[in-house]
DNA sequence: AAGCTGTACAACCGCGGATAA
DNA sequence: CTTATCCGCGGTTGTACAGCT
């Protein structure tokens, strides 16, 4: 098929909105379908992408604490490079940013450490030195094999800057925290909302431009904005609930283009 | 102050597996 | 059984920012 002008590159907030309201309206499974109702001119892959790597609720954002930086290295020394597998085993972290994260850090520790002594007997990191079989005991191993990781009824997340919400001490240790085993998916239990905090090459300046917490009151009353809005006016919602099954008979012929409706909400 | 370099992170690409038709 | 489509994964690239000279 011939997708006309694809967007590329960086995410707006306002994509960002759109596809958090979409997902959670349809579910985080169906893509492509996505894709093509919201009207984000995204592939179906670009947006599952942007979703699992950024707007995805169960996120943790921030510094790797040392024990998930061991985590890593332990796992990757026993896994290689199967970066969602290791990320299954640290919750709120994504296989992109474990990856990320190896190539900047472990790997350079990786290999002073290699040539320092031989592998892996003793991983220590000054504070806290922990033999691989003392990490496999504090972190138990669970195989699953989807890692769904939400219920995209649940709680809406952080996301670009106006899903950003910054805990100012970046996260709680891990270690102290309860998780809660969705399937295939662990997430802390936060007492309701997430811990999210800054990304952080852009902490700085955006934690001092806004201490601003987004509350996710606020983050609701954009998507309600946007659903009342589009309610109105999309002729998605002519169609709904039975939306879904139409589209898949023949999403492109009825929505060949729908309209932006948040840009038309903004403009 | 300006330029350079390294770091961090977001995003894209291509491939392979799973599943539906 | 074959083919098409979708999804997920791992590798790679691009860009912004921070720190250093």
């Amino acid at each position: 098929m011939v997708q006309e002008e694809t967007r590329k590159g960086p995410w707006t907030e306002h994509e960002d909105v759109q596809l958090v309201f979409y997902v959670n309206l349809f579910g985080d499974r169906r893509w492509d379908f996505i894709a093509k109702v919201s009207g984000l001119k995204r592939t179906g892959k670009s947006c599952r992408l942007r979703w699992v790597n950024y707007l995805h609720p169960g996120l943790k954002r921030g510094k790797m604490t040392p024990h998930e930086e061991r985590l890593v290295l332990e796992l990757h020394a026993k896994w290689g490079n199967r970066w969602s597998r290791i990320a299954r085993k640290l919750p709120g972290r994504t296989d992109n940013e474990i990856k990320n994260y190896w190539r900047t850090h472990m790997r350079k520790k990786a290999q002073e450490r290699k040539q320092a002594m031989s592998p892996l007997s003793s991983i220590s990191n000054n504070s806290s030195s922990a033999s691989s079989n003392a990490l496999v005991d504090y972190m138990p191993v669970v195989e699953t094999k989807e890692r769904s990781f939400y219920d995209t009824g649940g709680v809406l997340a952080p996301s670009s800057s106006i899903f950003r919400s910054y805990s100012s001490s970046n996260n709680p240790p891990m270690d102290s925290m309860p998780v809660i085993e969705t399937k295939g998916q662990s997430f802390y239990d936060t007492g309701g909302d997430l811990e999210i905090s800054a990304p952080k090459g852009k902490k700085d300046k955006e934690v001092e431009a806004s201490e601003k917490v987004y509350p996710m009151d606020d983050i609701w009353k954009d998507i309600d904005l946007s659903e009342n809005f589009l309610t109105m006016t999309s002729p998605i919602w002519n169609y709904c609930p039975d939306l879904q099954w139409m589209m898949e008979e023949e999403e492109s012929k009825m929505f060949p283009a729908i309209s932006d409706p948040f840009f038309a909400l903004a403009g």
